[in-house]
DNA sequence: CGGATAAATACAATCGATTGTATTATTTTA
DNA sequence: TAAAATAATACAATCGATTGTATTTATCCG
């Protein structure tokens, strides 16, 4: 049943031609003639011959292969980024790697060491939440493997980057909340080794300033934004005398379970608290009642990182000075904030 | 600042002993005394060595590297599977090749054909809706490379299989309907080629024979069940002198987007009509009304379905005969369907 | 028809690591 | 201390495809 593998050099045997002659006939090389194309290639199917496509990237000392590197997989923004990088990555002819770094560092790193070794042509990342040391990716970099950021990243490297501006996102949401009346509003920020935390928090901050009002040191919650994490932060509001008037969320996830939450004890959304969350889960416009947020387009995302990525790879060396691109984000507005 | 790659031979120079040798100490064999060892693995750090997984796996003819092939990976089921494949196969130290289908049978092919190239060590997969031909497949069987199916299987294959009783699920679903008062049941149903959509019909049949209602033509409704075509069945349903009472769909997306589009047209759920969905996707719990649904254990399926893959690599050729592993699946009840 | 050019193919090295066998160095023991 | 046994290392083939160079074969033209 099994029958050892088939390789040009069996078809070449059986054709009484070298293996050379079968290589360049099957990439199409103009230095074998047609009839013996033809031949080699009929040959072949009939052995049934399969490429090794291990030998043939050993040989070109490079894989076809684009490594990607995400928190979780199951994250549903993270995954239309991979939905996203397939569609572009597919149609190049790559394969695609994909790791879930679980926002642990130790993994991170061991991931990338993997990916190295496998000799990956590129590399496509949105950093951990635990990331701040870097040399890790500075040995991508030593080693001429191209990467590209999206959405997370970390400043001290010149690597390309796709992202929202964060910044802007956030001042508009938290303006949003502002303008609907919240006089008290609370940030859920994450870690701020992760620029788009740093970012999301220094957004909400200077909307408040710009507006009049008072930050305050005990507004910020900061956790890592799991569901659970929102859970909490809204446990840990209910013991204050007055609750806040607005939540700002530096995502969905925390803010979806911060408005369950909420729902279970009785606290009515929006009219006691608005709340406001990040990306644009599905989830988010199902829930009751419907969660305003940012929309963070993934698929976009990983599309236009791929693009870049795949430039990158095609310049070796002339990399030009570290791209950005920045892609519209909006606010969608629904019913969880107005009043 | 691109050094060349260093290899082990740079390795053996620098120290004046063999290839061999390092390739030994790096492995830990006990061929090299530990002082060699040592002065290896210091030279290996001092020259930044990173071994060359291509060339190593060439020479061992397997790839560490798992191929998995989903339909979709941004549906949140497939990615849970992915998170679940994930878990068992890092630990163990394989790669993971991830491609998607999108349920088109030529691309499924070819990516088969890829991984087959690629010398993956064995093969996880959820088949696509357009997948009845199954040469790719047995390709596999005749490379001896081992296949083990979750979810969407095709029979014809003796592959190892992790399914949950779609038969079962299906009945019990259907019954709860029946229970709730519903005696007019459409069901939207996809493509009879894959065994699930097959037996999810066969149970809703049963279920309703089993309860003395008639079954009817024209109450099954099949699509590829994405969210338009929820819309566009409730469309067709408004269309009949009388709405239905209940509607089994069997898969949530679909489900959610009938509940949208009723919702949309004033049709009262579960009032006018209950619905039932099949999946349990993270929306359908937040969904107004929140959607009965089965629950599917995604990520369960995904570790069961690795570690059976795992055991059929370690086993070569003495496969048993071919598992099926059944996971149990619930069925969830939330308003949707209560009355 | 014979020499020149072009076309087609063969030869051989290579990518980097692994591994069976041969050889040298070290230790044991009689 | 010399022979035997064992430890440590070196040699060389190999995995399967690619590719620069050399060689053979076919074609052209005066």
């Amino acid at each position: 049943m099994k029958k050892r593998k088939v390789t040009i050099h069996d078809i070449a045997r059986e054709l009484k031609v070298d293996s050379s002659t079968v290589s360049r006939a099957l990439s199409n090389s103009p230095r074998v003639k047609p009839k013996t194309r033809e031949l080699v290639l009929k040959m072949a199917d009939e052995l049934g011959y399969q490429p090794n496509a291990l030998a043939s990237n050993l040989r070109k000392s490079r894989s076809n292969t684009i490594g990607v590197v995400v928190p979780r997989i199951s994250r549903h923004f993270f995954s239309s980024v991979i939905a996203g990088i397939d569609e572009i990555t597919y149609q190049a002819g790559y394969n695609v790697l994909i790791c879930q770094s679980l926002d642990e560092f130790e993994r991170e790193k061991k991931l990338v060491k993997t990916l190295l070794s496998n000799q990956v042509d590129g590399v496509l990342m949105s950093v951990s939440m635990e990331t701040s040391d870097i040399g890790h990716l500075t040995d991508l970099e030593n080693n001429g493997i191209p990467l590209v950021f999206f959405d997370r990243f970390n400043d001290g490297l010149k690597a390309g980057r796709v992202v929202i501006d964060d910044f802007k996102a956030a001042y508009e949401a938290t303006e949003h909340l502002i303008e609907n009346g919240c006089r008290s509003i609370v940030h859920f920020s994450g870690p701020q080794d992760v620029n788009i935390y740093k970012d999301r928090f220094n957004g909400y901050v200077s909307a408040l300033q710009k507006n009049g009002l008072e930050v305050k040191e005990d507004h910020i919650l900061t956790s890592r934004l799991m569901g659970d994490d929102g859970v909490s932060c809204v446990d840990q509001l209910m013991d204050w005398p007055v609750l806040p008037d607005g939540i700002f969320s530096a995502n969905d996830t925390a803010a979806i379970g911060a408005v369950k939450r909420f729902r279970e004890l009785g606290v009515e959304i929006p009219k006691d608290v608005a709340i406001v969350g990040f990306s644009n889960e599905p989830v988010s416009s199902v829930l009751e009642p419907p969660l305003t947020t940012i929309d963070q387009p993934g698929f976009e995302m990983g599309k236009m990182a791929s693009n870049m990525l795949l430039e990158d790879i095609k310049n070796p060396g002339k990399r030009p000075p570290a791209q950005t691109i920045t892609i519209d984000s909006k606010l969608i507005v629904r019913k969880s904030s107005i009043r």
